[in-house]
RNA sequence: GGUCCCGUAGCUCAGCAGGAUAGAGCAACUGAUUCCUAAUCAGUAGGUCACAGGUUCGAAUCCUGUCGGGAUCACCA
């Protein structure tokens, strides 16, 4: 239960049935929220300064007129109106308590929402090329597009995970003639230094030898034009294993891989051109020299171009290079009208940055393919992750060949740690990722701080458990507990904090933004380990009381929750929960 | 030059789709461990929310402009 909507759905009733209010009023930018100041309650609404003009009647007025109908609803303690106008409504122990139990009886599906109406979204992510190992440039985009899919699902979208594979174009070609250098020194020949432009990688040796084991020599003397396809082909899906095992590694999941070649190959680019040029969003024209620093080698020339212009972008785009060859964005278009032909009218892509001009285009040709009122595509940009060592920056340069693949990032700090780090900055922020902090065990370590916090949890529980011989501690007889007795305000203040979690898990599903997640785990986690070191001065407020069975069942429904919502969270940030730390 | 993102405490960052006195961690200072994990907690201090206008009951939040930082800019992917 989202407790503000239920509540600003009960309050929007009650103002449109106000005395003198007129029958088409507008209730929808009455809001309640959490006042930020806690002394003020529990909820406060703007009602009676929204209805103000509709009604003619001062704030004042209207919220005497609402408050005894907001008091007299259910759970409701107590009203008080406040400042130009607020109604501030404090709820009762009870209906806390009750928060409580919901949240033991639904377990970490506690915060699931109906938000997205079951609504098909689908989220693409990742898409590095398929051209050698993953590094961490592209762990954040994955994480990030992990956890959006994880979150949209929770808050109620039918989400499919998708990656593209840009298996087409030039930089296959060159993977392909690197694989082909690798495959000759495989059988002993020495084909030399590698070629200006070639992948140096060693990734590609072990690939080549195996190929020289399957085809011999078949290849050897062979022209390009017979070996290139086949190397390609071998090339790409030995990539892809590499990138499959890296996402592996991160616990990044995806549903359906989508082949850009087999875009091509099947006349799917040809058919969404062809239905935008049967919409006239094509012609021949030549461009406008690009603002800003010329190209050397630009020329006037002319192209077929997409009408951007016309769904929102500044310049039209080009669908076909110089040599009448498609552009990546013709393929991108195809791709696009097949998502949405495969019945996704809302999409998502999680892009790196640096594709920051490649936003506008890929927009407005969604619009194009799929009416201009759909509207379907959300494009996420990830910033530049920054590694640090020691709070020095890791110096990153492909030709020396000291770029950092994920994979050890992962094998040094872990895979939760990755996640839950780069998961704890919203998308456009850049980030400094620190090896030392990740690591560190301390309050600065959102992290560590999190899985202490769950860790604790778990702690408790089997302490009471050897603390109380027989103490039945399974899931049923935590849930029977007598919550009534958690009257402390302490106890309530956590409770409320647990049952803010629905309304985050929509307000970050709405706005895309996992980090909030992170951000509330944190929260959570802070607010806990408040509770309990109130019991180092206070024993009656300790969780464990041998002496005192229904209390401490109380507690440990108590803990129960934290944890809950703990696990609740990091289900959606792919983070694992764990139980010890030592 | 165009476009996009960012600018909040000494540092690193939140700020809840406009709400009441702008928050957290680190660093600094003061306290708390025979005790359910002190790997923690409580407190003090620290801000012209880059700047200037505008929108309205009300702006860190929305709009315009300026300044500063980053990304990107036909035919690459």
């Amino acid at each position: 239960m989202n407790l503000f909507r239920h509540f600003n759905d009960l309050i929007r009733e009650a103002a449109a049935s106000l005395e003198g209010a007129p029958a088409d009023i507008n209730v929808a930018p009455i809001t309640v929220e959490p006042p930020r100041d806690a002394a003020h309650g529990d909820l406060a609404t703007n009602a009676a300064m929204v209805l103000a003009k509709p009604l003619r009647r001062k704030p004042r007025d209207i919220a005497e007129m609402l408050a005894p109908v907001i008091a007299d609803m259910d759970g409701v303690a107590s009203v008080e109106i406040a400042g130009p106008g607020f109604i501030n409504i404090r709820l009762a122990d009870g209906f806390w308590q009750a928060r409580l139990a919901e949240i033991l009886r639904r377990g970490v599906s506690y915060g699931d929402s109906d938000l997205g109406q079951g609504q098909a979204i689908n989220v693409e992510y990742v898409s590095a090329n398929p051209t050698g190992p993953m590094h961490v440039g592209h762990a954040r985009g994955a994480v990030f597009g992990d956890a959006l899919a994880s979150l949209l699902d929770k808050a109620g979208w039918d989400v499919t995970r998708e990656y593209y594979i840009n298996d087409a174009g030039s930089q296959v070609e060159v993977l392909a003639r690197s694989l082909h250098h690798r495959y000759r020194e495989a059988l002993g020949q020495n084909p030399g230094p590698l070629a200006d432009g070639l992948y140096p990688g060693d990734y590609l040796i072990q690939p080549a030898r195996d190929l020289a084991e399957r085809d011999q020599d078949r290849w050897l003397d062979a022209a390009e034009a017979e070996w290139l396809p086949v190397f390609q082909d071998y090339a790409v899906d030995r990539m892809m294993g590499l990138i499959r095992d890296d996402l592996h590694a991160l616990g990044v999941k995806h549903e359906v891989f989508t082949s850009e070649r087999a875009l091509h190959a099947d006349g799917r680019v040809e058919e969404a051109v062809r239905d935008l040029e049967e919409r006239g969003m094509v012609y021949t024209g030549v461009l406008e020299p690009p603002k800003g620093k010329l190209p050397d080698d630009w020329e006037p020339r002319p192209q077929l171009l997409f009408r951007a212009t016309e769904w929102g972008d500044d310049v039209d785009r080009p669908l076909k290079k110089s040599d009448g060859s498609w552009t990546y964005f013709a393929a991108d278009i195809a791709y696009h009208f097949d998502k949405f032909k495969r019945g996704f009218p809302l999409m998502v892509d999680v892009l790196g940055a640096d594709h920051g001009g490649y936003v506008k285009r890929m927009v407005s040709a969604t619009r194009a393919i799929t009416g201009a009122n759909s509207g379907g595509l959300t494009i996420k940009l990830c910033q530049m992750v920054q590694l640090l060592e020691d709070g020095e920056p890791v110096k990153m340069s492909k030709r020396s060949g000291t770029f950092v693949t994920l994979r050890d990032v992962v094998d040094r700090v872990g895979r939760d740690a990755v996640r839950f780090m780069l998961l704890t900055r919203k998308n456009e922020a850049p980030i400094d990722f620190d090896f030392a902090k990740v690591t560190e065990q301390s309050r600065d370590n959102p992290v560590w701080y999190v899985q202490y916090a769950h860790a604790r949890c778990c702690s408790i529980y089997r302490n009471a458990e050897n603390d109380m011989p027989g103490l039945n501690t399974s899931a049923e007889a935590i849930r029977a507990a007598d919550l009534s007795i958690l009257i402390h305000p302490q106890e309530l203040a956590l409770i409320r904090l647990m049952t803010s979690w629905p309304r985050l898990v929509e307000q970050a599903a709405e706005t895309s933004e996992p980090h909030r997640i992170a951000f509330y785990l944190n929260d959570i986690a802070s607010a806990f380990n408040g509770f309990w070191t109130l019991g180092k001065d206070a024993e009656e407020l300790r969780f464990i009381h041998p002496d005192n069975h229904d209390l401490t069942m109380a507690r440990l429904a108590l803990v129960g929750g934290v944890r809950t919502i703990i696990q609740s969270g990091l289900k959606v940030l792919g983070v694992t929960p764990v139980e010890e730390l030592r």
